[in-house]
DNA sequence: AGCGCCAATGTAACCGGTTGCATTGAGGAC
DNA sequence: GTCCTCAATGCAACCGGTTACATTGGCGCT
């Protein structure tokens, strides 16, 4: 493999200026650039950018540290921070961090000298845990995460808002009884949802205690929530999954004992995964953009690497909308009286 | 940042020892090594792994260069990829190559010095393009790519023969006039789907040239195609799409003029993404283990980077499985007229 | 006591770039 | 013709590690 010495050799110049010729650094005669062009082409040089990285103090690459992610989620979220890095020309790093704190710290620790900035979505991991892993030198944007008490700059979706939306949509349609399917516990996302739509139940329809099934964002859980729900012969006429998937898992669940949606009751999701679309009838969602979460964090990150001082403050916050499809059309209130036989 | 110096020098030792205490070589006393480690945490030190890998003439790290991929595929591959790079401590650099030829080139060159190897996916590359933007010093594994004539290791699924088997199953299921919607035309993959389709009608039908639509693996497709076929008056009883997406487009494009699967045709995809078994009813499809491409092909490439030589001769191949869904379900020959009116 | 041996440690030369500063030399002003 | 200026180029010291080789000193031996 050439280096810049080869270079400077073959073009008959020093390695400063073979150096200067290639960065498109000025005080450089047109003849001596075009001589180590050639001697360029020729060797099929390409800068080792370990070495580069060294002494320039810069990879040109963000370290991207998320967590075990679903298909959809994860791949849209990666479309979204390449398309604004490769316009960049940065480059991208991943590093999962697999749930755990201490995964998350080895992930981290690796990445130093390897990357100018980092990109993190830890919705698993408390405030304290951690600050302590990242690095305060490190430019950093959170994802999904509010980071007020860290005032590092973020960009997250507002569950809050709209689970409540969601719920107030689901009222808006009829249903009096909504049970939540919650998502998993230690998860942000899931317990803003959760709380969006118990706060939206006690003050638009004045029920304090809300009937809440645990989940944890899998297919399954929906299923078993339903049968729980089947069972427990629970007085419910709309079923509010935290996310799609046990939306999905719900309405199956209840397919099995000759339920229908939305005759018998009606469900809504959140995420409008692709699927959301695809299931008959059409499954009601809050629709969250998840390619803006990737590029607007990677924005932010690359005018931290300018320079500029962002912090919590410049957060950026997405709204979910609400997209209304077959699974909550309004049933008729004949059969308000919900599923109870 | 404290660097190796600060920290041999807060451990009055030198660089060397230091760099020997902190790798764990021999020829370390067990208190020197103790001190070396407790300045390592007072001074909170990461070695600069640029730095590095400039001595080491390794990286840990390996190249992922994938084309624009949709969800589930990009991310089950990456997840594959992923479980098996960091069970060996190695990271992942991404690369994307948006398809062109150009774009190839720039994201192996810019690579240079960063990985040790590279794991590239380049289904609309032709060989020779291919060749001459591949490092032949650098370590590189194919998927789904068949190499032989670079004589490099690939994992490949066997799209020929998922596509015969198919064909071979509509047809043991009464079709008789089956058309298939081809994917975009420089893919390899599709191409090889294509030609499976195309071979099993031949040998087991005797049919030498049944109808093929155009179509580019997007949703839309499929719908547009469903028009084709509806319009043209085809004498239709089967529809083989070269992907599920496809598929599930094809059958919202029928049912937009009130035909149903499977009673008025039979439908099938390739792939097996989660939606197929969501739709109603269910997709018939032959299923891809993803996961499997990207661990397998990372595993390989590990071998190679310990110094196994791996010709295109190791390769492996995939074979899909059928999954059998309502979309297939033998209809009754007294429709056997196919959708002709 | 004197010697040699070997493990532990230190010194310094790399790896492949970038860049501050010194050097060179051509062109302009006198 | 001489001197000065400034652009072009070269020299060499970094960046932060690794490692070949030199050095040290403790121990067992005669």
């Amino acid at each position: 493999m050439a280096t810049l010495r080869d270079v400077a050799r073959e073009a008959g110049v020093s390695v400063a200026t073979a150096s200067r010729a290639i960065n498109g650094l000025g005080n450089v005669t047109a003849p001596t650039r075009a001589a180590v062009m050639a001697a360029v082409k020729k060797l099929n040089f390409v800068p080792h950018s370990g070495a580069r990285s060294l002494t320039r103090r810069k990879s040109d690459t963000v370290g991207v540290i998320l967590p075990d992610l679903f298909g959809e989620f994860f791949s849209e979220i990666i479309r979204g921070i390449d398309l604004v890095a490769h316009e960049a020309g940065m480059h991208l790093l991943l590093g999962n961090m697999h749930g755990s704190a201490h995964e998350t710290a080895a992930a981290v620790a690796s990445m130093r000298g390897r990357v100018d900035g980092l990109l993190v979505m830890p919705p698993e991991l408390k405030p304290e845990t951690l600050a302590e892993n990242l690095d305060p030198a490190l430019p950093t944007v959170l994802l999904n995460y509010d980071a007020a008490t860290l005032d590092l700059p973020y960009v997250a979706v507002d569950n809050y808002r709209g689970a409540w939306t969601m719920t107030e949509a689901l009222l808006a349609n009829g249903a009096r009884h909504i049970v939540h399917i919650a998502g998993p516990k230690h998860n942000r996302d899931a317990r803003d949802r959760q709380r969006g739509f118990a706060e939206a139940m006690a003050r638009i329809a004045g029920q304090r205690s809300p009937v809440i099934l645990p989940g944890d964002f899998s297919e399954e859980a929906g299923t078993q929530a339903a049968r729980l729900i089947v069972e427990g012969q629970l007085p419910v006429d709309a079923v509010f999954a935290a996310n799609d998937l046990m939306a999905v898992g719900c309405i199956m669940g209840l397919a099995e004992v000759g339920l229908s949606v939305p005759r018998d009751l009606m469900v809504a999701g959140f995420d409008d995964i692709p699927l959301a679309r695809h299931v008959t009838p059409g499954l009601t969602t809050m629709q969250v953009k998840i390619d803006r979460l990737g590029s607007t964090a990677m924005m932010k990150l690359l005018r931290l690497l300018r320079g500029e001082t962002l912090g919590a403050a410049s957060a950026t916050i997405l709204t979910p909308t609400l997209v209304e499809r077959g699974t909550t059309t309004r049933h008729v209130p004949a059969a308000a009286g919900g599923i109870s036989p």
